[in-house]
RNA sequence: GGCGGCGUGGCCGAGUGGUUAGGCAGGGGCCUGCAAAGCCCCGUACUCCGGUUCGAAUCCGGACGCCGCCUCCA
């Protein structure tokens, strides 16, 4: 059974799901406006993760995760670059998805676009009319929070008691501050859809709402996204569907916020590091095990010197791989665990972390335990018990596999050149000409490669 | 102001009322012709002040500092 914290409880709780075997999630994805950052990538990774667990338990995940399209910010870029909102959605959802590729982010079973599900939010917003659960104001068609049962739930907090008013333009006209915009009126020039209540498109809330319910149906089972969208999104998400009278989600899931020094990344506070530079200057590994090594819900600093760090750790990693061989796992490709076979410590190993990561996804311990057990495989192996070593090492790999991190065994092309040298050292030290071996080492280290000796020869890679 | 959360060793970052988190960096050793890789050992931390307890970094109270949400934001 897993478990997970649900940000409406306030607790850890079993993940209750409508059909059993199946997990219906829906993730709130970017508005692809501008280049994906880091916080962007913490989000994706983490709830990455929770899916390829789900899957590698051997649960068949729908995983639904999807991009604004359309949106105030979208406009604002276009006008800033001068041309239309296809063509900024073209350039900015390409280079999300490359860096999402970039990541090891596996394709979501479904990635809806906004713009695709106009007809629906314009039907739903009808009703919302209809039943007087919505009225028109000058700027749009707004939601009457007062008619929806437990609004605020998300908030978790009395309604009164928050902060309203900030905000001065329109707010005369709304019922309450709290009411929010299901349609915004067109301006001039604006992407508009025509709608019974006026020309105009959705807003970002409404566009979230029908496409969940739409793609995973009532009573789907797990709402994911970042802190900062827990209110007003999410709850105004959920008001929608409550006034509508559909069933939401059965539970919700945040994840922390990417920090810099000591302050939120975001876009509006313009401290971000896009993640297609992460890719560019990183082994991007390096961030999905610095996203591993914290508690999903925690807040996470993330710097070169901590990418770093991660970097350093990974070469272990790969070292394992290396030395024994082990096939590249992950990527594109869900584990499953069924496909895999655990013997003797690599048994006990999955049993330990298969626990701690079906407890909310504690996934710092399940990589404290995956680097003792690197450790031990090691030592295993040093004192020639060679079949144990591998067990475990091979354990590790699709253990580290189930959660998207691929271990790269992969020593590069050996040109004939290198190769030559690498035949010649050996040679030399049969010979212990250790001059000349030294002398044949410089050369490969010239040429970009690492060079380690190993019981059979000279092994080279690449760094 | 309201609600929520945090303050851990050089750095990152877990965690539990008493027993080693883990990683990175650093020191020592083994192995190696040397180096690299690998293995072993070492730093003994928990903002401060009270309290509960045989025992608290872990529970309670208070102080200080910080962060998130309440406004677009993953």
């Amino acid at each position: 059974m897993i478990r997970l914290y649900d940000s409406v409880d306030g607790e850890v709780r079993d993940l209750s799901l409508r059909d059993p075997g199946r997990v219906s999630m829906y993730v709130c994805g970017p508005t692809v406006d501008n280049l994906p950052h880091l916080g962007h990538g913490r989000f994706t990774l983490v709830w990455d993760i929770a899916r390829r667990w789900f899957t590698f338990r051997g649960l068949d995940v729908n995983y639904v995760s999807n991009i604004t399209d359309i949106e105030d910010k979208i406009i604002a870029r276009s006008l800033e670059e001068d041309r239309s909102t296809a063509e900024v959605v073209a350039t900015y959802e390409g280079l999300w998805w490359q860096a999402m590729d970039a990541l090891g982010v596996a394709r979501p079973s479904a990635a809806p676009h906004a713009t695709d599900y106009v007809p629906e939010m314009i039907e739903l917003i009808s009703a919302f009319l209809d039943d007087d659960i919505a009225y028109t104001i000058s700027d749009g068609v707004y939601l009457d929070v007062s008619r929806v049962p437990d609004y605020g739930l998300l908030a978790g907090q009395p309604l009164d008691s928050l902060r309203v008013g900030d905000r001065v333009e329109a707010v005369d006209e709304k019922r309450s501050p709290l009411d929010f915009a299901l349609w915004k009126n067109a301006k001039p020039g604006e992407p508009s859809w025509l709608a019974p209540f006026g020309e105009g498109r959705p807003g970002w809330h409404t566009e979230c709402v029908v496409m969940s319910l739409g793609l995973l149906g009532d009573d789907f089972d797990l709402h994911c996204g970042g802190l900062d969208l827990k209110f007003p999104h999410h709850e105004n998400e959920r008001a929608q569907a409550v006034a509508a009278g559909r069933v939401f989600a059965r539970h919700w899931s945040h994840n922390g916020l990417v920090m810099v020094g000591g302050e939120k990344m975001s876009k509006s506070l313009g401290n971000f590091t896009s993640l297609t530079h992460l890719a560019e200057t990183s082994d991007p590994r390096a961030y999905r095990l610095l996203v591993l090594r914290s508690h999903y819900r925690s807040p996470l600093e993330v710097t070169t010197d901590t990418i770093a760090d991660a970097e350093r750790a990974l070469a272990r990693l790969d070292a394992l791989a290396r030395r024994f061989e082990l096939p590249v796992l992950a990527g594109d490709t869900l584990e499953v665990a069924s496909n895999h076979r655990f013997a003797d410590d690599g048994a006990a190993l999955y049993a330990e972390v298969g626990a701690v990561l079906d407890d909310d996804l504690k996934t710092p311990l399940a990589v404290a335990l995956l680097f003792d057990a690197l450790a031990a495989a090691n030592s295993t192996a040093d004192a020639g018990d060679a079949s144990r070593a591998r067990n475990l090492a091979e354990a590790i790999n699709v253990l580290f596999g189930a959660l998207g991190l691929s271990l790269h065994s992969r020593e590069g092309d050996v040109d004939s050149v290198s190769a030559d040298l690498v035949a010649r050292r050996d040679d030399a030290r049969g010979a212990k000409d250790w001059a000349e071996a030294d002398r044949l080492r410089n050369e490969l280290v010239t040429l970009g490669w690492v060079v380690e000796d190993s019981s059979t020869g000279t092994l080279i890679r690449r760094p």
